[in-house]
DNA sequence: AATAAAATTCCATATTGCGGAATTTATTAA
DNA sequence: TTAATAAATTCCGCAATATGGAATTTTATT
């Protein structure tokens, strides 16, 4: 063994995995060299050895490469078998049902949040995101949320590197706006979406907390304004939205 | 290289994970050891190092192992970049509020179903499944389409090695009577769950298929019978569910 | 407390993965 | 079309890595 039980071969393959995530896109066996700083020979070969083990698909006609079935399999495995994801499911139907809005669970990965689990509303108008769709922290109430309780450092280090770009008038587009944003929102316990990724779309988040007091993902309600102008929408849903929130953090282990 | 591009240890890697979502229940050393029929001590190294990598979670209490959550960033990332995903979203919502009930998206593996994407329907009254969920072919409605229509040597392997659980009194629990079920659904093409599964649940599927005319999924709409008990929902509901995955097939390359 | 079983560590050896260089194939420019 | 450039793929000897039997430690069972 070189070191404390590394593979070596499996770690580069994580890596290579990882940049084809992240970068959302297929990519070419050289971007994935650019990104990765791996050799491209080593590159090829375990793409290779990737593709015919299914964690990796290749485009033949492009050559370019994306992640596998296989994946989805783990994926969606591991997922169903995560604590979080399936107690939140029935509490979320709850609060799709009382509100008969969009309600979304999700993660934060990097500067992006990612969703693991929506329900979506009746209305006809409905935002095209699902499972896996990421969006940026700054201009989600999710993000924010988040942002706002994990610790200092990390979330500082997140606005540090944060792209800041203005999806609409109302997006937060600078560190000390959104500091001041966040401190808000521990003060109120919630986030508001405030029409600041898409004009029309507004929404309301509360954390979800684990065993030992850290914030784990948050669930939000989202809906058109269109439909629910007034303000005093926020803070009816917020009462909803928390009182979900803290459901499911009790029944992950949280005792705060 | 010791044949044609293959990485031992991912090899090795890959097993053990598929052994580990093949199993559902998290698993111990000893267990992974016998259901793989590697060497003990390969796969505690293997182990350690997934592990590390967060592909493979421990709990230290029980030393148990699970999938990882880097796995969940994975399986989300390549579902979402999935066409046959993307696609069906909007189909799906729009058969959801056609039909007023619950909508799935399901492919085959091994001898089960997976949800792949799920559209709950607004009754209180709602399943406990979602995506990751698996179920048997042959006491689901998806299950048996996807079986009437895959090459039969492939569908003869599934059903001789079914376990045919009887959930119901309506389950399927024999070959000859899956054959003569499956023929039916060829003839009607979709296939219908008449409380095979769990006693007050019905649903209807229809077949996805690809640009080689293979099948790929199954769509369904799944609803309770407390609320429909006539069987000509049946014949209803099939020619909205059949329109919806005619329009999948063709989104994803199918022509025929 | 004794026994059995599972988990973990150790280490010498064979094997595997590595990556530079060469070759082939595709893309772009002329 | 041809030439020039860039990307993809193959090759192969060497160094580093993974292997697994045996020993040790920890945990479960009697």
């Amino acid at each position: 063994m070189g070191q404390k039980d590394q593979v070596k071969s499996l770690e580069k393959c994580v890596r290579i995995l990882t940049c084809m995530a992240d970068n959302r896109e297929n990519m070419t066996l050289n971007e994935v060299t650019q990104k990765t700083g791996l050799k491209k020979t080593t590159i090829y070969r375990l793409l290779q050895a990737l593709t015919s083990l299914q964690l990796v698909e290749k485009k033949t006609k492009t050559r370019q490469y994306l992640l596998g079935p296989k994946l989805i399999y783990f994926g969606v495995t591991a997922l169903s078998n995560l604590d979080l994801h399936t107690i939140s499911l029935p509490i979320m139907t709850k609060l799709k049902n009382e509100t008969g809005e969009t309600v979304n669970l999700s993660i934060l990965k990097g500067s992006e949040i990612i969703i693991l689990a929506r329900i979506q509303s009746d209305h006809l108008f409905n935002v095209n995101l699902s499972v896996g769709s990421r969006l940026p922290v700054n201009c989600t109430s999710q993000g924010k949320t988040i942002l706002a309780y994990i610790d200092e450092e990390k979330a500082n280090w997140i606005m540090a590197n944060l792209m800041f770009d203005k999806r609409t008038e109302n997006t937060i587009s600078s560190v000390s706006d959104l500091k001041r944003e966040l401190e808000r929102i521990r003060q109120n316990g919630y986030a508001v979406n405030n029409e600041e990724l898409e004009k029309g779309l507004s929404a309301v988040a509360a954390p979800i907390f684990n065993h030992s007091d850290q914030v784990v993902a948050a669930i939000n309600v989202s809906y058109s304004r269109a439909r629910h102008p007034e303000p005093e929408m926020y803070e009816r849903l917020s009462k909803k939205v928390i009182r979900a929130s803290k459901e499911i953090s009790r029944a992950i282990g949280y005792s705060g």
